[in-house]
DNA sequence: CCTGAGCATGCAGTCGTTTGCAAGACACCG
DNA sequence: CGGTGTCTTGCAAACGACTGCATGCTCAGG
């Protein structure tokens, strides 16, 4: 009997070290322990275990453990096309709301041997679309969204064709799909009750962009929250990103012509923006305007001043959505879920009772 | 001729929609154009493409897209045993640090077809010995390391072995293989002339862990241009890791005695816990004690004192690391290369002239 | 016209697993 | 004692692409 390995290798790279063993396959295992490689996968498999007499289980697995036998997930796949591994899609993993969320589903995925495939879209519908599809030609077993626009073809269509999917952060509108998100109308009452608290009648709202969930389910809440406490809903602006510069213009628009007394933004890099918009005009906060953010992000405790904003859990967002994508590609509740998670207002120094 | 595709699906989920039309192979690219799947493959392979008729290639590619055919990256990988895919080990993509890093990578790998594979260790040499497995296990064809200590078994064992990889941010010592990192030492040696030239004399350090490379330089870089401006060099606390707490505690015992007029911390999270440290004992920055940070991480511009840090490209340092660790799997550059990027001080609110 | 070179393509095995089918072993029952 | 199950295991065919080798063709040169 003659080894079926060549031993080329030896010949591309003769100066290279030890001769790297290369990994035992599930034929290795099968040999060493005297049966047929069928019956070392079904002991090896936890699903197929039950089929093979337990004393054989017992050597197939000592005798894996002893050669270090690892599966090839590769293999395995190709017959199986299944991968393990899910697709992850973020706007731009650089936005310090991100990491949380993206960590949370790592670390719940990884708890149940899955794997993530990361990619960043910068919200450009033809960059997720070619992410999408490179995803699906590496086999992703499902994918995890948090780019999704309000009204969003890609989303509808890949979940048409039955792709297991979560949306995560960012819902669309009309989809049958599972969703984790924070209760961002809750926070927003919350806001509001928080400032009409503190005697503040004339309320701003600088909103996020209207083609995603989070800017149109805000401006929503905001202007229900307000009518709920009989104020006017009317002072809006809405900013065409979510960022600072964004923020800052939408800021100067509002302080245009008299100042509210408190501005609701969209989220916390709004509210930077704010911040910049307020100083320019020579404006205090809080003592001239109050702010508040939306999703306390690291280091907005350390603005001047202290940022009040909305908490919300991301590192739970991300475990949940990967629960939830998990439990569908088990096949134990394939039917879709919105789950929304509790967020808490933190209130710092960015708010305070209106002077005038 | 009969199809040689099962339609068992239909029977397994009867109500499911219209059927999804199975991904096309190679063999059906083949069939269409007339000609054995070894001559498509050929003829859709840059490298192959030579051996096959100009007009026969013409064809297959025409079908190809037609059908909208892609390979299928897990039969490859099972065939070529490489899988396009490497394996990137962050402590934690949490810390604002990491996140311009790995986009950076992601981008750069992804202009080479190659995907990312990212997991978090959390500085535990357990959970980085696990993914590392796992990585392996799913054929990656090298590592981009950013955790790695100043002496890593891990990694010296891996390097031993010839895997592919490249260390960025931190370096591991005696190792032939390729780093890419700021210049830490000119970027502490710009620091402590800024400081020099403000007047300051009695500086201190506030180091980072000395297991990781950045601790280390940034301790040495520190001690040398102090001597080089013939001041003391011995005012020195090690924090023992790279957290606001671990600076807060370290600037504490600094300030016990004798408060330094300035303080060059290890990192930026580090000098937030030197903010800490001096509120609590009723001193000003920068009135009292100048602070300056290290890395220039997001929002640092933002705080109260705005603070002077060393601006280090992080993105850059990403797509370095991913172009060197291409260089290498497409075999060229096989030579281990050290890669300094130039960092900047940005000077801002923290830093003034001494009070005393 | 024959031969050999050179090009273009086909053949078939292989990568490492999984899995439907079948066969052998054994016990049990009528 | 033969038939019918139940267990356990082996056989072999996939999954989709790559690749060394063989084959057939064309064409030039002698």
């Amino acid at each position: 009997m003659t080894s079926r390995r060549p031993t080329a290798n030896f010949s591309a790279s003769p100066h290279t070290l030890p001769a790297v063993a290369p990994r035992p396959t599930l034929r290795d295992v099968a040999t060493a322990a005297g049966v047929h490689p069928a019956t070392a996968s079904r002991a090896l498999n936890e699903a197929t275990r039950v089929l093979v007499r337990p004393a054989t289980v017992e050597r197939v697995r000592e005798v894996a453990a002893a050669l270090g036998y690892q599966v090839n997930p590769i293999a395995r796949s190709l017959k199986t096309s299944r991968s393990e591994t899910v697709g992850v899609l973020v706007p731009d993993l650089t936005n310090p709301l991100f990491p949380p969320i993206v960590r949370g589903i790592e670390d719940a995925l990884a708890e149940a041997g899955y794997t993530a495939l990361t990619a960043n879209t910068d919200n450009d519908p033809a960059r997720t679309a070619s992410s999408f599809a490179v995803m699906q030609a590496r086999q992703v077993d499902g994918f995890i969204i948090a780019t999704a626009l309000l009204d969003d073809p890609l989303v509808h269509e890949a979940a048409q064709r039955g792709v297991p999917m979560v949306l995560v952060n960012r819902q669309t509108e009309h989809l049958d799909a599972s969703v984790v998100a924070g209760d961002d109308a809750t926070g927003i009452a919350r806001t509001i009750d928080h400032l009409v608290e503190l005697g503040h009648r004339d309320i701003a709202h600088v909103a996020g962009p209207l083609t995603v969930s989070t800017g149109a389910v805000r401006l929503r809440a905001f202007r229900s929250a307000m009518q709920h406490h009989g104020l006017p809903d009317d002072r809006i602006v809405v900013a065409d990103s979510y960022s600072e510069a964004a923020g800052r213009t939408a800021a100067l628009e509002l302080l245009a012509g008299q100042p509210p007394t408190a501005v609701v933004a969209g989220n916390d890099l709004l509210a930077i923006g704010c911040y910049d918009a307020l100083e320019e005009s020579g404006l205090r906060c809080p003592d001239d305007v109050s702010v508040v953010g939306f999703n306390d992000m690291p280091l907005v405790s350390r603005l001047r001043p202290p940022l009040t904003s909305v908490r919300v859990p991301q590192y739970e967002l991300g475990v949940e959505a990967a629960r939830l994508l998990l439990d569908r590609l088990s096949g134990r509740t394939p039917t879709a879920r919105v789950v929304l998670l509790p967020v808490s207002l933190v209130v710092r120094g960015s708010t305070a009772p209106p002077s005038r």
